[in-house]
DNA sequence: AAAAGCACTTAGAAAAGCTAGA
DNA sequence: TCTAGCTTTTCTAAGTGCTTTT
């Protein structure tokens, strides 16, 4: 294969022209390079893969495993028991105890029935599927019992895997691939509210799947016996493998992963459009709250959307479609029931009260005191509503977005997410980083301001299940170690008497080790109180999300030169990976 | 100009993997 | 050597925003 060099050397190319251009970024600079490599929209020249893995087929159950209906033994045909094993598989978990996901289930697994099974199943209360999900706990135990051989095969057989269908090569790179799997039919699981959560999510069979590569590339061969559904030539896009899923009808993807050049590609440019929004963001801010005074009502309310885009980041908040989604909202698609105007609340003049679900259906809550205009505007697009009505009934993200695009080039409603999360990091790190501090204590600092962040962008959490007991067992250790630290500190005062009677030389480096003891277990100790406080503010909360996607790598890996903090300490591997260009990009004199 | 379609980024939960300390 | 408790990886849903169709 002519094409194939080593991934090592062409990502040294890659990583030398970005970072070539990120210390000259002239304009002109960076679309001569992109032009030179991809005209217009044109993402690859060449694009080879093996295609993507199938679902393992179903295997029925063992003779012995029964269902029960109505308190009787049924054998059911292979296609219903397949998706009666799902509602087996998710017994223990509260969804199925949901009216909508039992009316949504029943309704599809009827459709799987022989015509007998669906004249004798009838009510999904009268289903016993304990035996089946005590099957599946056993089986799943037994796995976890394994010998270390038989994981290891396991492990092998992955690796395999991976190695045959996880690479693709675009260009000249051997790239990996992000998700070479296709999703196994199982029960939908919806996130909050969501009206179609149970449907089942139907098996994806080779004729359902489009592929996506190059001609003059060696085209996958489908599983013997079947097609595809379709093979195209379009390197406009950058996926591999396309299906339609069938409970919304939307496209997935199997795409590349975020190390690839052409995902941390795109990612230093969503932060570069950031950072020229930083250049101008003053004289935005200053035009929206001009236009909180125009006279059209349009572009009134325009400028308090974009108000609340800006300071507290939020979503753009598209219009769903009512009925097929969960009722979640950003926004541009905020009702007048998600706000509450308090003219004075706890002291505070002009507080909105906040209160919706966001994407994923994660609660919003906050109290906001708003300038008085801001105020007044909001009570004026309240008047003579319903509760049920829009806040912006004149706005929708496309006229915002159409905007923004005018104010600057590239804007869009995402990048003041983008923007305000990356800028934040960069100030908390400035105001909270005390260089006489150790290593434990900075990485604490990064950690506070990456959850400015996170508090910013409402990125919640889950408390773990444990969360109370491990706090528990860290608190104890920590005790523990004071008593240490107690023992060693008295160790080291008799030692110090003693050296003053001997004066001789052993007993003098006897108070030297001493000393260093105490010193040891006093690092120790500190370590400890710090993880402690780290966990306890981190509840909540979720890193991750920001880490990942808002905060501008190249500020961590500057603060990381600049305090001496190896990078470890802040972005795992596959952070590493990911951020590679940031990695070797930034210098510690980096400002976003 | 509204709706539908498409491609891509962003998101939290759950599963899997790893490791320190009993 | 085992396993509790953590971190990392995987999974796939749910957003954004642009393009195409009606």
């Amino acid at each position: 294969m002519g094409y194939l060099s080593t991934s090592e050397s062409s990502c040294i190319i890659y990583y030398s022209c970005l970072a070539l251009l990120s210390r000259h970024p002239g304009p002109d600079v960076r679309s001569q390079w992109e032009e030179e490599r991809y005209p217009e929209g044109i993402k690859w020249k060449f694009l080879e893969h093996k295609g993507p893995v199938f679902a393992p087929p179903y295997e029925p159950l063992p003779e012995n495993v029964k269902f029960y209906y109505d308190g009787k033994v049924m054998k059911l045909s292979t296609k219903a028991e397949e998706v009666a094993t799902f509602f087996a598989k998710m017994l223990d978990h509260e969804y199925t105890t949901k009216e909508i996901f039992r009316k949504n289930f029943f309704k599809d697994w009827r459709k799987e029935m022989t015509s007998e099974e669906k004249s004798t199943i009838t009510n999904l209360s009268k289903c016993d599927f304990t035996h089946m999900s005590q099957y599946f706990k056993a089986q799943s135990e037994a796995r976890k019992q394994m010998s270390k051989e038989e994981k290891q095969k396991i492990k092998e057989e992955n690796e395999r895997l991976l190695k045959e269908y996880g690479y693709c090569v675009m260009d000249n790179h051997k790239e990996r691939i992000a998700n070479f799997k296709i999703e196994p039919p199982g029960l939908f699981r919806g996130r909050g509210n969501h009206p179609k959560m149970g449907m089942l999510k139907r098996r994806i069979m080779p004729e359902d799947i489009i592929i996506n590569c190059s001609k003059d590339s060696k085209i996958p061969p489908p599983p013997p016996g079947h097609k595809w559904k379709e093979v195209r030539h379009d390197n406009k896009v950058t996926w591999l493998v396309s299906w339609t899923e069938n409970i919304q009808g939307s496209i997935k993807y199997i795409m590349l992963n975020p190390s690839s050049r052409i995902k941390g590609e795109k990612d230093w440019q969503k932060y570069e459009t950031a950072r020229r929004l930083k250049k101008c963001v003053d004289k935005i801010r200053n035009q929206y709250r001009e236009d909180w005074k125009s006279k059209e009502m349009k572009v009134r309310q325009r400028a308090v959307a974009l108000y609340f885009i800006d300071k507290l980041a939020l979503r753009a908040g598209n219009e769903k479609e009512e009925g097929e989604t969960a009722d979640t909202v950003g926004c541009c698609s905020l009702r007048v029931e998600h706000i509450k105007l308090h003219p004075e609340l706890d002291g505070q003049e002009y507080v909105v009260e906040f209160d919706f679900l966001g994407k994923d259906s994660i609660r919003y809550y906050n109290k906001v005191p708003v300038e008085k205009r801001v105020f007044k505007n909001l009570q004026l697009f309240m008047e003579n509503k319903q509760p049920e009505d829009d806040l912006f009934d004149r706005l929708n993200t496309s006229i915002l977005n159409k905007h923004l695009q005018d104010l600057m080039e590239g804007l869009t409603a995402k990048v003041f997410r983008t923007y305000n999360a990356s800028i934040t990091l960069q100030q908390q790190l400035k105001e909270l980083t005390n260089p006489d501090d150790n290593i434990p204590a900075k990485i604490l600092s990064y950690n506070r301001a990456n959850r400015a962040v996170a508090i910013l962008c409402n990125h919640q959490r889950a408390p773990p299940k444990t969360f109370e007991k491990s706090m528990m067992n860290l608190q104890s250790k920590i005790d523990a170690k004071k008593e240490q630290l107690a023992d060693a500190r008295r160790e080291l005062k008799s030692a110090k008497a003693d050296a003053k009677v001997r004066r001789d030389e052993k007993s003098k480096k006897t108070v030297e080790s001493k000393k260093k003891a105490v010193q040891r277990i006093e690092e120790q100790l500190m370590k400890l109180e710090v993880q402690a406080t780290d966990r306890e503010e981190n509840k909540q909360i979720a890193l991750g999300t920001s880490k990942l996607n808002y905060l501008d790598p190249r500020i961590s890996v500057a603060w990381c030169k600049k305090w001496g903090i190896p990078i470890e300490k802040i972005y795992n591997k596959t952070q590493r990976e990911k951020f590679a260009w940031a990695i070797d990009m930034a210098e510690e004199d980096y400002e976003f």
